[in-house]
DNA sequence: TCTGTCTGCGCGCGAGACTT
DNA sequence: AAGTCTCGCGCGCAGACAGA
């Protein structure tokens, strides 16, 4: 089955332009007999006849006249997205997605926006403040050109590039008895009401594994989606939590504050994820590349 | 007769199948 | 994996044809 080429359009709309073939055929470098029969495939494919033709003059049938606005139409659209698409790729204009969680979204993305802008004026900046696995899905998707996202979030289809490990801390107000201490075990945490995100979340699932690991059991009382919220309700004096330190209020006028885990470490690995079977755009690719100056691990 | 279009024919190229 | 063969497609050349 034939298919209609880009290059038919073209030869259709300058034999509509000069009204002679063998002048189409030049300004199309083509040999006339080339572009005749280029001119009957494309009159075979859409089923109708575009010109009527005599060995002295050309014109436009009546379904020729309809035709021809709709293929300037196709043949303008087409090299404006090839324009566009070159625009990008010199890295000029374009937008750049990113589905990153939202402790590392404010952490990682200020410095390197404010450089990627200086640099790339054009270019705009879509960030998805997602959850791990939400922003994993849109990696996958497509929706984003690349992530920022935990280590737990892994998938066949995407590659892992480590940027920062978050230790786990606890976060208490400031007036609260666990500040006396440097550090904070399991059992110190026992007597008091823990604030905890949903189990859905990548950062409870790694608390989990760590509790289970040691076998230990704490008073879950409160759970909340986001870390901002569980940050909120310690902040009214309700509970404590277990948050990565990236999470913690970088003010010291907060009136909360962290102290270590005892004993044991709790390490979430944030790192850069990217689809590994097709290449990110040229825009995404030069972020990517500041990212990596600023944050990578040697 | 001149000029523009159509058609037969052969050539070259690329893709896919096949062989070593 | 590399080389060879086959087939289909598009092209240009040359000649036929038709209208002004």
């Amino acid at each position: 089955m034939h298919q209609i080429e880009f290059k038919d359009l073209v030869i259709f709309i300058r034999i509509a332009e000069t009204g002679n073939f063998h002048d189409a055929a030049e300004l199309t470098f083509l040999s006339q007999p080339a572009l005749s029969r280029r001119m009957q495939k494309l009159e075979t494919i859409l089923g109708a006849q575009l010109f009527e033709r005599t060995t002295r003059k050309t014109w436009l049938t009546s379904v020729g006249r309809e035709f021809l606005p709709k293929a300037r139409r196709m043949v303008e659209d087409f090299e404006l997205s090839v324009l566009g698409i070159k625009d990008m790729a010199s890295q000029q204009k374009g937008k750049v997605t990113i589905a990153c969680i939202p402790t590392a979204a404010f952490y990682f993305l200020p410095s390197v926006i404010n450089v990627f802008n200086e640099r790339y004026p054009g270019i705009r900046i879509q960030i998805l403040d997602e959850s791990a696995n939400h922003g994993l899905e849109s990696v996958i998707r497509g929706d984003a050109d690349f992530g920022i996202n935990m280590a737990i979030a892994q998938h066949p289809e995407v590659s892992f590039t480590p940027l920062l490990d978050d230790p786990f801390v606890v976060c208490l107000r400031k007036d609260h008895p666990l500040c006396e201490l440097e550090e904070v075990s399991w059992i110190d945490m026992e007597p008091y009401k823990l604030i905890s995100v949903g189990r859905a979340s990548g950062n409870r699932i790694l608390l989990d594994k760590s509790l289970a690991r040691d076998q230990v059991q704490l008073n879950s009382f409160y759970e909340v989606q986001h870390l901002s919220t569980s940050l909120g309700l310690v902040e009214m004096g309700l509970g404590i939590s277990i948050v990565p330190k990236l999470a913690m209020p970088l003010s010291s006028a907060s009136v909360l504050t962290s102290r270590p885990l005892k004993g044991q470490k709790i390490d979430r690995s944030i790192g850069l994820v990217k689809r590994s079977s097709t290449s990110v755009s040229p825009a995404a690719d030069l972020f990517i590349n500041i990212l990596l100056e600023h944050w990578s691990v040697d």
